[in-house]
RNA sequence: GGGCGGGUAGCUCAGUUGGUUAGAGCACAUCUCUUACACAGAUGUGGUCGCAGGUUCGAGUCCUGUUCCGCCCACCA
């Protein structure tokens, strides 16, 4: 075969720069049918998808990599099926994740925040993120993401900051928005308040400390009680025990006295007590503790704060001012256990909350803080994915969403950070009003004065973030983006972020668009180790993308993560898996090779109409059936089935099969070659095609030089469509309608693939070298015409002596001196003299002789029972075909066996 | 305490309207540098689909129970 123009090996490094290079710039990452220019057609319905924005300071971690390849193979396949597609970038400001490196960075300088001042803080931080906001996007277009540059947002950018304002501005004037004193999760390293979901528990062990409360009666009487954290004794406001619980019922009503402390507390009754439970009285402390701070409401007690912004005790704690939480802890119990207070400790596992950013132990305390009314936006919320307006893949999250937004508290959204949107209202320092309006006041709305001052606090990262589908597109404008593309098409993202995100993004969209954000809401699951583990970097077991990239190209990446894995369900990765789809985009490389340079051989034209041979027909049905398969699986968002078919189809089918008889048809040259030729570009041609989505780089390369030598070679090899411009928005091959023929050219080829691996396992059991053609003898009953067709494809592919090939229906005596053996009803002998052992041949064929009986037996039982009543007719008739080939295989393994 | 997912070949996983001999990759064994590819080809070994019932002509697939692993929510001091 003649060198092809096509270079031996393909060289990923330099082609996915310059391809990506390429798409961007000829526009194709740009939605069609644009509404910012002429001719735009509202009518079409586009294809959307809103990028989840990564931290803008943050790198690609795996995490990325899966949504990214997941969004670009939607983005991709609607954009080749000729929908007008957006997939709008971008990137998050991440308040909280942003704050803590520039702080990192500062200390490392010797500075504190608060040695810049909040303006100075501010300007190094958008510094910062001049500096390193380019990394993640840089390493977005690595990943080969078509997404539209040109919409590119920064959810601290101009127009998002204001859809931010606004959408304040709009939940303050509802009164949707309050401000005030509640419990709140404090973050003491980061000195701010974080939403409940901000906070994960720990299992940690710890200890449960056993204490008496005097009462103050001097009686010497105490209640004991056992606590988990004898720091908070400090704050205590009551003691509470069970209303029915006989051993204190006596003493409700009474004092007891704080130990140390010495301050007297009602002892009192709630039901919400366990009897069972320590000693089963409970020490109340409404101000650090989630349900002491109900009970304390419920009876009316003492909100006693002890800790200050750092959680050290503050002036209520007494001889323990200014003692960190802990030091206090082991100080108290010291002193509890000289007064003579202490009755015992024990082993506890601790459930411990900590802040989900940095891991430091939150502490539930009373802080002013400002809330979203959450209850109405949940209702709406909740509604929108009952009645079907939006549809969750896979389905079994829609409880999860059920469940959260059904019990769902209001959203603590202040922050006392500097990086974010600072909350829009000011307070006047005469009438003390809030101001709240969307642009910046310059005097009190109520008295006029001019002495006031914003809000010190931002907001909560995700306030924006849920604003995320419509703010991108100009909300609150009515631009003709936001007009044509909102409501997005589909969401995806990773199912861990549900409630941040997802659910939010569903209440926002509706309370401020009146729309959902949305139809599809489609969640992956989380990538982790190969054995299962979570990747960590304490665990040593991180795999980072970019390295991936580098070594095995962006195509083996992506395809690990997007086949081999369902919807919501979470995928191990292994680098093994990634070399095997390394291995993969090789073998299109070369089959590729094959595919051009066996059309540069074949003559331009044909002679005569096409006469497809059985391979030919094979081939073709079999990338039909794909095709079919494909479009299926695409619809019901089965990607990675979809993925794995067509690697099946393309190594299994195509390349191992389809291109070895090609070599024998390109030989005979002519017409066989033309049309052979014709083939294999039309097969690839689909293939690509269909692979693109998953593989753009590899399939576009590969997919210019098929076109470039197509089109060298002949105007007829032109598919039906034209040539596209370029692969990325070529037509995605269309499923036809099953055709008669299809069927039977399946079962024929399957048979000459049985009879050829049949014949192959003989050669390896009896060691010929492969160079060794030897011949055959053929009994083929019924199957006497296909199997003499295909004789030469069979001698070829089982390397078989061509010129001595004997055919007959039946034969009266087996050859002298052969190996036998059958096949779907077909004998063959290979006469093999010197190599058989008679006896060894004798016990083979007893073997299989007794293997086929067994089915005989199983599908005479099968077919008299009453399944051949009940069963569907089709699937009886095809269980009555196996039973006659078995009969037929039986009877020619009896007269074998005979001979 | 409530909910969800998973248990299929040595390992990692597919198997979505139930159709009757359960698939792939890796690993393993044997052979081959056959002119697309050794990142390959050929052949083979390997599974009573966690366990127990049930529905059905037929169950890896549907139902019930059970066990183990993982996750989410709630947060009894």
């Amino acid at each position: 075969m003649p060198e092809t123009s096509l270079p031996k090996a393909y060289d990923f490094t330099t082609t996915e720069e310059r391809l990506y290079q390429w798409w961007e710039q000829a526009g194709y990452f740009q939605p069609t049918n644009d509404p910012n220019k002429p001719g735009h057609d509202p009518s079409i319905k586009p294809f959307v998808i809103s990028i989840p924005p990564p931290n803008v300071t943050g790198e690609l971690h795996l995490g990325h990599a899966m949504f990214l390849s997941m969004e670009d193979l939607m983005i991709r396949y609607m954009r080749m099926k000729g929908v007008p597609t957006l997939w709008v970038p971008g990137s998050d400001h991440a308040g909280i994740a942003t704050q803590l490196q520039v702080e990192k960075m500062l200390a490392q300088e010797g500075l504190h925040r608060d040695d810049l001042g909040r303006e100075e803080f501010i300007r190094r931080t958008w510094e910062w993120k001049h500096k390193y906001g380019g990394i993640i996007t840089r390493q977005i277009r690595r990943m080969g993401s078509s997404c539209d540059w040109t919409r590119e947002r920064f959810t601290m950018d101009e127009g998002l900051s204001r859809a931010v304002r606004e959408a304040f501005v709009r939940l303050f004037e509802k009164g949707m928005v309050y401000r005030g004193p509640r419990m709140i999760n404090w973050s003491p390293g980061l000195r701010t308040a974080v939403s409940d979901l901000e906070v994960e528990y720990s299992q940690e062990p710890g200890t449960l400390y056993y204490f008496k409360y005097l009462l103050a009666d001097g009686s010497g009487e105490y209640i004991p009680v056992a606590t988990t954290r004898p720091e908070t004794i400090l704050g205590d406001s009551a003691v509470a025990v069970h209303p029915e619980d006989e051993r204190y019922q006596k003493y409700v009503g009474k004092m007891a006295l704080v130990p140390i402390l010495g301050r007297a507390i009602p002892v009192i009754a709630d039901p919400y007590v366990d009897r069972e439970f320590g000693t089963g009285a409970l020490k109340i402390t409404p101000a650090h503790d989630p349900n002491d701070y109900q009970i304390g409401q419920k009876h009316g007690l003492e909100f006693i704060n002890i800790f200050t912004l750092d959680v050290k005790i503050n002036e209520n704690g007494g001889p323990y001012q200014g003692q960190d939480r802990f030091e206090c802890r082991k100080r108290i119990w010291a002193d509890m256990q000289v007064a003579g207070l202490v009755i015992k400790e024990e082993p506890y596992q601790l459930n411990v909350p900590r802040s989900q950013r940095g891991g430091e132990i939150v502490e539930p305390m009373i802080s002013t803080q400002w809330f979203v009314r959450i209850k109405s936006m949940a209702d709406a919320a909740l509604e929108a994915v009952r009645d079907g307006r939006i549809k969750i893949v896979p389905e079994r999250f829609t409880k999860e969403y059920y469940n959260w937004l059904e019990n769902i508290q209001d959203w603590c959204i202040s922050r006392q950070l500097w990086w974010g949107h600072r909350i829009p209202v000011w307070y006047c320092a005469d009438c003390g009003k809030m101001t709240c309006t969307r642009t910046d006041p310059t005097a009190c709305a109520a008295c006029g004065s001019t002495r006031i001052e914003q809000d010190p606090d931002v907001l909560d990262t995700w306030f924006s973030s849920g604003l995320w589908p419509f703010s991108t597109l100009g909300w609150p404008e009515e631009t003709p983006d936001y007009r044509y593309f909102y409501p997005t098409t589909v969401l995806e993202t990773g199912y861990d972020i549900i409630f941040f995100w997802v659910a939010r993004m569903i209440m926002d969209g509706l309370e401020f668009t009146g729309k959902i954000p949305f139809e599809t809401v489609y969640l992956h699951g989380l990538i982790r180790d190969e054995h299962g583990q979570k990747m960590s970097k304490t665990k040593g077991n991180v795999i980072d993308p970019l390295v991936v990239m580098n070594e095995m190209g962006t195509d083996a990446l992506r395809f690990s993560l997007l086949v081999g894995s369902t919807p919501g369900n979470d995928t191990n990765l292994s680098l093994k898996k990634v070399e095997a789809n390394r291995n993969f985009a090789n073998k299109i490389w070369n089959a590729g090779r094959f595919v051009i340079g066996a059309l540069e051989q074949a003559p331009a034209e044909p002679q005569a109409e096409p006469q497809w041979t059985l391979a030919d027909s094979w081939i073709w049905a079999r990338l039909q059936h794909l095709v079919r398969e494909t479009d299926r699986l695409f619809n019901v968002y089965q990607y990675g089935e979809a993925g794995r078919q067509i690697y099946e189809f393309f190594w299994g089918e195509f390349a191992d099969w389809y291109l070895e008889i090609a070599k024998q048809q390109i030989a005979e040259g002519g017409d066989r070659a033309y049309y052979t030729a014709y083939t294999l570009v039309r097969t690839l041609d689909t293939s690509l095609r269909l692979l693109h989505p998953f593989t753009p780089f590899i399939t576009e390369e590969l997919w210019g030089h098929l076109k470039r030598a197509a089109q060298a070679h002949s105007e007829r090899l032109t598919p039906a469509g034209g040539w596209e411009e370029a692969l990325i928005i070529a037509r995605f091959p269309e499923p036809k309608p099953l055709e008669g023929w299809e069927e039977q050219k399946i079962a024929d080829f399957t048979l000459v693939q049985a009879l050829v691996t049949a014949i192959r396992n003989v050669r390896t059991e009896k060691k010929l070298p492969p160079a060794q053609l030897i011949p055959a003898v053929f009994a083929c009953g019924s199957r006497l015409r296909l199997v003499g067709e295909q004789s030469s494809v069979i001698a070829h592919l089982a390397r078989l002596d061509p010129s001595a090939i004997r055919l007959e229906e039946m034969l009266t005596e087996k050859p002298e001196g052969s190996v036998g053996l059958v096949v779907a009803g077909v004998e063959i002998y290979l006469p093999l003299a010197d190599l058989v052992d008679e006896d060894a041949e004798k016990a083979r064929l007893q073997k299989e002789l007794d293997e086929v009986l067994g089915q005989i037996t199983r599908l005479e039982g099968l077919l008299s029972s009453p399944f051949a009543q009940k069963a569907p007719a089709a699937v009886v008739g095809k269980e009555r075909q196996k039973l006659a080939t078995f009969k037929e295989t039986a009877e020619r393994l009896r007269q074998q066996l005979d001979g």
